[in-house]
DNA sequence: AATGAATGAGAGTTCATTCAT
DNA sequence: GATGAATGAACTCTCATTCAT
């Protein structure tokens, strides 16, 4: 056993700190406005040391990214599943799906993606993978199963899946990314998903 | 008579000019990446010109700001509401709400205003107050006049507005935000409208 | 008749301001330690203003380059052809050609373009054609003269400037390339002339 | 025996093998532009461990110096100053100056010099010992030999020496300085070498 | 009203050097 | 002796803004 893993762990932890800050500085003030002096400052160390974890501003913002990325297809995919009914499993998918995109950390990080896809597109694929298409493959697998239990009407149910995702969603996230009115409470997006599940299920459940 | 109107006149157009080109670089490159140099350059003045006209950067881009809330509340207000029938009434309002959001200008103009809504609070709510919200309203009328003539179910025509534009808007707006995949053609802006009134007419059409 | 002249002369007599001070700092510390920062403190303005005038500091060198090459150019353009004998000619552009490669700003200029010139040709070349080239056809022109008058033997005139020049310069030119010894005075450098005249004539010059 | 001389060994080849990597660098890209970090990591090791060898960027560059001046040193020493007659000698001798001085290593390496010998003399004044003055020392040698058996006119060995060379070199050393043309080829050598032969005989040969 | 030269703060980045391990 | 992480000063260059003309 060598010194290496020490070394490593510490480089490594090292280095995820110092995304950690970078994360908190792009998401407060954008990529453009966020300086390499200010995230060094921040994290305690000189932008020297900065320029020895990452080559450029952009590739920290790459690591930036990469982190965020990996955080959502880990929302994703913990996505319970199971629930008694269809109701009740669209509700807590609907919750986490509107939950992820209005408030906090997933909310300014859409924003900073959607700012910076348009230089690079690479990280709004990498992001539109991980985050929106994951969620929506799993309510597609949620309603394709109880279509196969006959709880739902058939149809297509990833357009399905999308048509849910959209009413949880819609309202409240371009409310929030105009930053129109304040974050919404847990009971206004409980109110938010009720509403979609009733009309979800109006409009795909069995027939009165 | 005094030789004002004219000046007047001339000084408008100078300033009218001066926002064109503003918000073609804005929207190309973004609030920071855009330079009053290359505004200038465009324009075919000079830097201090731009400023006898905008006192800053700032207040250049709350000009272009109140140009396209404008722009977006013409768009609204123009929406029309009358139509043979529900679904095609609808299918209008929904292609132009789509069409707006996730094309050219609309989007672009989306984007840049998200990214720089939180910065600056007021920006958005004028935005939204203009766009968003006055779409909806006008959604709302048209399905408070069908619910009067018994053609759709009674409920929260706002609500119920709201549900239907998500369905049209949502699933591109989000792919249009991370910049995935290439910007939708009229036909599947057509079908993604005519996915969204069949699920709205399912879920609140007259029953059978 | 504008106000454009004053301005033009203002921003020329600038621009000649700030070459004037690049080429002492370049000439002094070399092209890499030469710094913008430096200069425009010289120059008594800010940085920017340097930027204003030049778009880099490899145009600001270019600047100086081709002010020198402009210089070497008028030195040679003035070599006097005109004298007495050839003797007195050789000796006359003798001096001057070694002069100009061995002391003061020829020098510190000819060792700057040998360090620049591997990084760019470009440099190298204006510099060679405007400098020794010329200086050398002078050196031919008064060669094939006397040759056609029949005081010198007959023969390739320019290889025989060349060689005359070489007389003239090679030895101190070396030495101060490598800044051994102190500056050539005057005495030394009319000695060095007259001795490759003195050579030149036993080898060119008619038979006894 | 201590383990001493195999470590003393180690270290001594250590350090050639980073002078041998420095020298590479400083020719290719002067020794402004070389980069410790760039040495250290075509050395193979790190940049720590070049600082173990040498306590500063100029304390390598002096090692490199050293070294060269030591290569020129030999080469000047080894100059064939046998022939069979004074010409065969003299175009030996030229040759070899000649090309040691416009091609490869030796051109690369004086424009390195000349280049940094601005800020330290001791630099210049060591290369120009160990090159150019023993080159022309091993000139007059012959020279002044030849002038004993009679075959050359008698006057200072020393100043003919200089003269022979600067025939030889002036010329394309001052092009290939400016990066002016190609780097000649042998024939071109041998042509110029050739021509100053001549004229050394026609000006310090025996008299016809 | 228009100009454009001047500014100076601050951006991202590099690099010789140090030092604890 | 070797490492490589850390440093901080210095670099080139940009840009919103000001102001005399």
């Amino acid at each position: 056993m060598t010194v290496e893993p020490r070394t490593r762990l510490d480089r490594d932890s090292r280095r995820e700190a110092i995304v950690d800050v970078a994360s908190d500085v792009f998401m407060e003030v954008g990529y453009a406005d966020a300086s390499m002096s200010v995230i060094a400052a921040r994290v305690g160390g000189s932008k020297g040391t900065l320029y020895n974890y990452f080559r450029s501003k952009e590739e920290l913002f790459g690591a930036y990214v990469e982190r965020h990325c990996a955080r959502q297809q880990q929302i994703m995919d913990d996505l319970v599943v199971q629930a008694p009914d269809v109701q009740a499993g669209l509700t807590a998918l609907g919750r986490t799906l509107l939950t992820v995109v209005v408030t906090g950390f997933g909310l300014r990080n859409f924003t900073l993606i959607a700012a910076e896809a348009g230089r690079s597109p690479a990280i709004g694929r990498a992001f539109y993978e991980a985050g929106p298409q994951r969620g929506a493959a799993q309510v597609a697998r949620l309603i394709e199963r109880a279509q196969a239990e006959g709880r739902l009407r058939s149809g297509d149910p990833v357009r399905a899946a999308h048509q849910f995702i959209a009413m949880c969603q819609n309202r409240l996230f371009k409310a929030r990314l105009c930053n129109y009115g304040p974050e919404p409470t847990a009971a206004e997006i409980d109110a938010e998903v009720a509403a979609a599940v009733e009309t979800f299920m109006a409009a795909f459940g069995p027939r009165a």
